[in-house]
RNA sequence: GGGCGAUUAGCUCAGUUGGUUGGAGCGCUUGCCUUACAAGCAAGAGGCCGCCGGUUCGAGUCCAGCAUCGCCCACCA
């Protein structure tokens, strides 16, 4: 670690923050040091947090970075404000896309999981994610995330296992899960269910096909509309809707399904519509689910034509061991070639995909496992309409209740390989199943011992919705779980309000009997520069990695070089942009708005260390009045940050919160004070800007570190070398880190509205020196003679003591104050609110310049003026208006009209 | 088909409960390597707040409609 020793060790640090050489350091030391362990404790509240668990196959990506850095966010708030605070980390098995990646992993060996049987290929999944799982933790870790990283979990862990079994079995014993025949969406290259919330859907172009059916024993043509013309080989019945009076005598009729020549059941249902096509609809019960419903609704029978690796099944007569895709094609041919092609018409319509690898899912009829959701999901509503759950922005409330409203029983099955097994053995001798937490030996019913485990797995989302209580030990009453849960407030983005948050809430209230989470803030998405979602294919995706570290990035064909902007820089520039859930559009160079504030604030702190080194701070309190004019400003303007950047993080505003600190830091603290305490650091008056300098820097510091941890942290430990104590009181010594340091607390002595009025007042009469210097290019070094005319007495009396800090910021050499004065010949003005600037300017001035800027002016206010004349003479607004907008409108145009007496009197003077 | 979000400076975006003269960052212009910082300092230019109505003394802000873009949902044979 550098050395903070000796007088001069401020002036050895380098002029640019790099993050480089702090960023890894403090890591290390928050991790040795324990500095985000959490156990419970009573005599704490606590607060908690649960990681949306990434994939164990996830590398970090700028979604996760911006959703991790608003919870480490929080919680470094929370537990500097003095809460119990626990992050719990963890990932997901992510049963698919992890099975997906071990299986391309495999492939490239010339491996197939059939080839290795279940257990060898399970043992190979295991093996991958010791090798790669850790990797997007040790990425969170890089971000700064102060997860307790002892409590790391996996939805796979012993405990989370035993916690699935538990749920299922008790699910199942309520009558909440149950087994069933049904047709589901069945991606054919995963070769498992999917539930509907994984299906994409898309629009696509496509035709719809008018196929003619004849009718058995007349001339009569039944035509039939469809998009999916391959399932015809499946269809069991056609129907028509009861009340349509062009197929009423057909009802009961047959028809020949053409190819097939299956005779098919003409029937009335209510689900067909008249209006689209020519309203009569085949019927295929085992590949459509509208059919499905109809099928059993008239006994119909269910042929499987598309088998589950997406080609045609025997049932399919010649068209068998086809692909669906060349099935179809063939078959419009052959129908063409019969004549039994009406039509053929342009259709948009939605195909759904597998959201794991995009394939073209297929209804298809199996036996799966199924959560009976409606008693589940009612009382997740109620939670939400008692007000017990809030979403934030509050707009997705409607999205989850929809959800909810809406849904339909969870297919949970899974036939893949790599997941939490089923806890149910189907018994070989009377076909019972015993459905156990423990893993059986014999049959439950009549003791046989040929029992076999169900060969499917369940659907990942059913392990991540125990996760806010399975990480705290469930079903174990632990000291964890009856301490931290509920937790505080789940971050997640949208796309996983159905998936995830909705189930957690109901398996929370189920299992727990209350809410896992009172508040849901839902961050947005982070697009590119030109607001398409991040993706591979787009190579669009900026590394968080590389942003922090540096690097080279391939982005649209092309590969860039970046500097490391360090993970403070990361966060901070995420933390500006996330405004109330707003999608965010980002580019590289965004990250330089954060590298640069943290790098002003770190120039800022060096330029306090290099002050503060050998000056006695004394160790008395300080009283206010002891203080300056610019201490007493500073202080009122960091009394007002430290209540808006509590207030607005509580709020979850974090764009806020970072604009808060950007404006004190950077505005106020850099841009006036440090200035303003230069010259006192000259002699022996130094020990009062020392002690007001400290303490300012050490509560900027702790107001930063929720965000900026890293750099927060460096400069903590800097400025302890020079100020071990601090305090405007009887300084106290600092806490050793600041992670664990209190939160600031304003005291409410140090507002002062007259000292902050004076100041603006005299940084407009400091712009306005500055202003007319720019204007008319006087050099940065002219000594100006500075005349103050005051329009009355009060104002000149609030800038009298503020005489020579203007004459200082200004540079001016003198500066004449009072009330009236006249217009200094040759001189520019300028024309402020209460009070007149003027500059001599002898042989420097432009004189038409001058006088077209003064016309400028005055133009303005004229027309300013006269609108404002308009308002006052409206009965309508003095007589309903609040009166002290009225008279606010009076004052400024008693204002207005007195700066336009003074420009007019500079314009005359000037033709003079 | 239903719902949601967005539309404000050249670009990316803020804008609290309606109330003086609508802000920031980047970019741009001018001048500065001023002993914390050129990743900086100082000064400045740049806005019919998407369109059209309405409510109101007063609308970027509230209401209705329209347009454009984006997202989500939906059993659209």
């Amino acid at each position: 670690m550098p050395d903070a020793k000796g007088d001069n060790f401020a002036e050895q640090l380098p002029k640019h923050y790099i993050p480089a050489d702090v960023e890894p350091r403090w890591l290390e030391a928050w991790l040795k040091e324990g500095s985000f362990r959490s156990e419970p404790n009573r005599a704490k509240k606590p607060y908690s947090i649960v990681i949306p668990p990434p994939n164990v196959t996830g590398i970090l990506h700028m979604g996760h970075a911006l959703n991790n850095t608003l919870q480490d966010i929080l919680v470094r708030h929370a537990r500097m404000r003095g809460f119990e605070t626990l992050w719990m980390p963890g990932t997901d098995h992510a049963g698919i896309a992890t099975q997906n990646v071990v299986e391309r992993a495999l492939a490239e060996e010339g491996l197939h999981r059939d080839t290795l049987g279940r257990e060898e290929f399970v043992k190979r999944v295991w093996q991958w994610r010791e090798k790669y799982g850790s990797t997007i933790v040790t990425q969170l870790k890089r971000l700064g995330c102060s997860c307790d990283w002892r409590r790391e979990r996996f939805t796979m862990d012993e405990g989370l296992s035993r916690a699935v079994r538990e749920v299922f079995v008790r699910l199942y014993n309520d009558g909440l899960v149950y087994r069933g025949r049904r047709l589901i969406n069945w991606c054919v290259r995963c070769h498992t269910a999917l539930s509907d919330d994984e299906i994409e859907h898309e629009e696509k172009q496509s035709s719809l096909w008018h196929v003619r059916y004849p009718v058995k024993g007349s001339k009569k043509i039944l035509t039939v509309a469809t998009t999916r013309p391959e399932t015809m080989l499946g269809d069991t019945a056609v129907a028509v809707h009861p009340d349509d009076k062009r197929y009423a005598d057909l009802v009961g009729a047959v028809v020949i399904l053409p190819v097939m020549n299956r005779e098919l059941p003409v029937i009335a249902d209510a689900m067909v519509d008249p209006a689209f096509g020519s309203g009569v609809v085949k019927i295929t019960p085992a590949h459509d689910p509208n059919d499905f419903e109809a099928g059993l609704r008239h006994d119909l029978e269910q042929i499987t034509v598309i088998g589950p690796d997406g080609t045609m099944t025997e049932a399919a007569g010649k068209y068998a061991g086809l692909d669906r895709f060349r099935a179809r094609k063939k078959l419009v041919e052959e129908l063409d070639e019969l004549g039994l092609l009406a039509k053929v018409e342009e259709h948009k319509n939605s195909v759904g995909q597998c959201y794991r690898c995009g394939q073209i899912v297929e209804p298809f009829l199996s036996e799966q496992w199924f959560v009976s959701m409606r008693p589940l999901a009612d009382k997740a509503i109620q939670a939400s309409k008692d007000g017990k759950i809030k979403f934030v922005p509050g707009r997705w409330e409607r999205v989850y209740l929809s959800w909810l409203e809406n849904v339909r029983d969870w297919c949970i099955s899974r036939q893949i390989w790599w997941g939490h097994r089923i806890p149910v053995w189907h018994c070989g001798a009377c076909g019972e199943m015993t459905v156990a937490v423990e893993d059986p030996t014999v049959c439950s019913k009549c003791g046989s011992d040929d029992i076999a485990q169900d060969p499917d797995v369940l659907d990942t989302w059913f392990s991540s919705a125990l996760w806010p209580f399975s990480t705290f030990g469930w079903p174990e009453e632990t000291p964890e779980l009856d301490y931290y849960y509920p937790t505080s407030v789940l971050v997640t983005a949208r796309d996983i309000i159905y998936f995830w948050v909705a189930r957690m809430v109901m398996m929370g209230l189920h299992f727990m009997r209350d809410i896992p989470f009172p508040e849901v803030c839902i961050n947005g998405t982070i697009l590119d520069e030109f607001g398409a979602r991040m993706s591979k294919s787009r190579e669009n995706g900026i590394d968080p990695l590389v942003m922090i570290q540096g690097g080279k990035q391939r982005r649209f064909g092309k590969e860039f070089a970046y500097e490391a902007y360090g993970a403070d820089a990361v966060r901070y520039t995420l933390c500006t942009l996330t405004t109330d859930g707003q999608d965010i559009k980002l580019s590289p160079t965004r990250f330089e708005m954060g590298r640069n504030f943290i790098n002003k604030m770190w120039n800022a702190s060096r330029f306090v260390l290099m002050r503060l080194s050998g000056v006695d701070q004394g160790t008395g309190p300080l009283a206010l009045e002891d203080l300056d004019f610019a201490d007493r400003w500073i202080l009122s303007g960091l009394g007002k940050a430290i209540g808006e950047a509590g207030r607005q993080l509580s709020g979850y505003r974090f764009h806020e919160y970072a604009k808060t600190l950007y404006e004190f830091a950077w505005g106020d603290v850099c841009d006036w004070y440090l200035e303003l305490v230069k010259p006192r650091f000259g002699g022996d008056s130094a020990a009062v800007p020392a002690r007001v300098l400290t303490w300012v820097l050490d509560n900027l510091l702790r107001l930063l570190h929720p965000v900026t941890p890293f750099f927060s942290e460096e400069v903590w430990r800097l400025l302890a070398a020079v100020a071990p104590s601090r305090g405007l009181g009887v300084p106290e010594p600092a806490a050793p880190l600041l992670v664990r340091a209190p939160w600031p607390e304003a005291d409410p002595s140090w507002a002062d509205a007259k000292v902050e009025a004076d100041m603006e007042q005299a940084m407009g009469v400091i712009r306005a020196i500055r202003n007319i210097r720019a204007k008319f290019n006087l050099s940065p070094k002219a000594r100006l003679a500075v005349t103050v005319s005051a329009a009355e007495a009060g104002i000149r009396d609030a800038l009298l003591p503020l005489v020579d800090m203007i004459k200082a910021q200004a540079g001016a050499e003198s500066l004449d104050l009072g009330i009236d004065l006249g217009k200094p010949a040759q001189s520019a003005a300028e024309v402020m609110t209460g009070l007149q600037v003027y500059l001599p300017l002898a042989g420097l001035m432009d004189v038409d310049l001058e006088r077209k800027r003064i016309e400028k002016e005055f133009d303005r206010k004229r027309d300013t003026l006269v609108r404002l004349n308009e308002k006052l003479r409206n009965h309508e607004f003095t007589s309903k208006a609040p009166p002290e907008v009225v008279r606010r409108e009076e004052e400024r145009k008693a204002e207005l009209a007195r700066q336009m007496g003074e420009l007019e009197a500079l314009r005359d003077s000037l033709a003079n």
